[in-house]
DNA sequence: CTGAAAGCGCTTACAG
DNA sequence: CTGAAAGCGCTTACAG
């Protein structure tokens, strides 16, 4: 079976062929004679051979390997959505006998240890996880590096990304808002800073004007995803006096505080006000009341992400894919 | 700069040595003589030198990666506990120059992909999330692979691994119950075949015991770690006209299902029923009211195993680490 | 379609 | 302390 490493020597002597040979039915070279092919093949599983990746790496310069980059600076890697993600990335990224090396750095600087590790070449290509560092991005196209994004790059960047419909899902969101019977809607953004911030707030206005609504002053509530700035908005907003019947939360955490303040101030979801979360996470389900938020495909664009890689890999140029949204139905809208 | 790739043949050029001395400066070999590695170190930072890993993986047989092998069937990855642990793993693993190998994999049978791939030696050591098969892990001791576990291994095994004080952590949760003044206290339980989920059950009978209470027949409710069995647990409690007021379930989400039923039968928390959770996780805060929970050091626990893991390349037999908790006090108790 | 041969960029006994 | 040389296990023009 296993024990003592056996190389192409052995194969080649067992099959009567040169290692050569044995190389190209290993790696699928459609030239072989067919019956000289099967020799390798049954010696191959007779000797329980498995292939040597590193020195193929070495000899092919292709090392098989795909960084996953992961700033450590917001602790991403501890919300489970990236997590889940890289589940998808190293899923699809295995099937295609390529490896996953995770990177879970403090600063992704153009300077940092990473960033070295990245340039010298040894991954075939990188997918980062946010682009804090566009100039490093270039740098690595530029050196013929297959990068791929998850998330949405800055606009007029040609970098290859795939992205869940922030912008879809937020009109989803918000029309069942108005569905329900919602006259004064209010959002509570996440980081601006961050795409799907944007997008999501963005969604919120299309659906909005669509419905021939429009959007007070004070309807606008900035948060950052955090449960305290849900919380903070609400208290927020009724300090102002902003009068409110439905809430759009671009994140489940924040619409979660917003919830929790209303309950202290003794204002009924979904009675009084409805609310609409995003994310569909753990807590959505397991909020008091349960929470309506819009459902995303964490895996499948994790799945996504590896896709374009593969592609780029084989040197084709993928266009980004956008993951569509559903909307889950619980009890607060 | 970088460039063209520069190789230990330029490096030898530039400082007069030959490539074994470089290769002997680079890897810190002490009896090289002081002038001469100065100049191989500045030749090396000259030429913005950065090392062909794999090359140097190929010639001395040391990859360099530590896998990191995930089960997938369980979803596991999707629980940012995991996430966090592997974002520990990895800092300390890259602060000692080793790369982190992401493999989630459906099943880990001993036949699986993944095993195969783990046995072909291609990785210098793998960690496991998780022990389904103690079969693959001897197997792969036995080829003299390094394995570290995050979480605690059957007994009688000397498989070297890392944990949380589970059963620490349960007793300070259940002492706090009985110090904030609880008589009849019951337990809802993890999966008792996962190791924390037996630890931390015998950590609340430990405490029980200290104090001179008892444990009545239906006071231990066997759950499975999820919202719903948690508040199954509190439906059947009270079912079984089981009297009780405070409750030490065996993770967060568990505590606030039980949290949700006990809301929707109007008993009060805590005023009724005190409930102190297990796992500090992010709802834990976001609860209402905010969730009395224990907290791990969840990256402490990736870089124990990370450190383990070193220790064991470099020949050492390191013994099991077990990481101390914390009782977060909020609102539940 | 196939083989001999060179080469990928390091490491490591071995000899001195 | 140092160098020449062999070798790690593959891949890939090149020639036929």
């Amino acid at each position: 079976m296993m024990g003592t490493k056996v190389t192409y020597a052995e194969i080649a002597a067992k099959a009567k062929v040169s290692e050569a040979t044995v190389s190209r039915v290993l790696n699928g070279d459609e030239r072989v004679k067919a019956d000289r092919a099967a020799r390798v093949q049954k010696a191959v599983s007779d000797l329980g051979y498995t292939k040597n990746r590193i020195a193929a790496a070495l000899a092919s310069g292709r090392s098989g390997l795909i960084a996953i980059v992961i700033d450590d600076d917001l602790t991403l890697f501890s919300d489970p959505f990236w997590a889940r993600v890289s589940t998808g990335v190293s899923r699809v990224l295995m099937e295609n006998d390529l490896q996953t090396l995770l990177m879970v750095s403090p600063v992704t600087s153009i300077d940092s240890p990473v960033s070295h590790y990245l340039q010298a070449g040894e991954v075939d290509g990188a997918i980062f996880f946010q682009v804090h560092n566009e100039e490093l991005v270039k740098k690595l196209r530029a050196q013929k590096m297959s990068v791929v994004v998850a998330g949405t790059p800055a606009t007029g960047t040609k970098i290859t990304y795939a992205d869940t419909d922030n912008f879809g899902g937020a009109v989803l969101a918000t029309r069942h808002l108005i569905e329900k019977g919602c006259k004064h809607l209010v959002t509570i953004t996440g980081d601006i800073d961050a795409s799907a911030g944007r997008q999501r707030l963005d969604g919120f206005k299309k659906a909005i004007a669509e419905a021939n609504l429009t959007i007070a002053k004070n309807n606008v509530h900035f948060g950052d995803f955090t449960f305290e700035s849900g919380r903070a908005a609400v208290a927020q907003l009724i300090k102002n006096k902003v009068k409110f019947d439905g809430i759009f939360a671009a994140n489940d955490l924040m619409a979660l505080g917003a919830i929790a303040e209303l309950r202290e101030r003794e204002i009924s979801v979904p009675e009084h006000v409805k609310i609409v979360g995003f994310d569909d996470s753990v807590m959505a389900q397991a909020s008091v009341p349960p929470l309506t938020t819009i459902q995303q495909d964490i895996e499948g664009l994790g799945a996504a992400v590896a896709e374009l890689m593969i592609a780029k890999l084989k040197g084709e140029t993928p266009t980004p894919r956008i993951l569509s949204t559903i909307l889950i139905e619980r009890e607060t809208a």
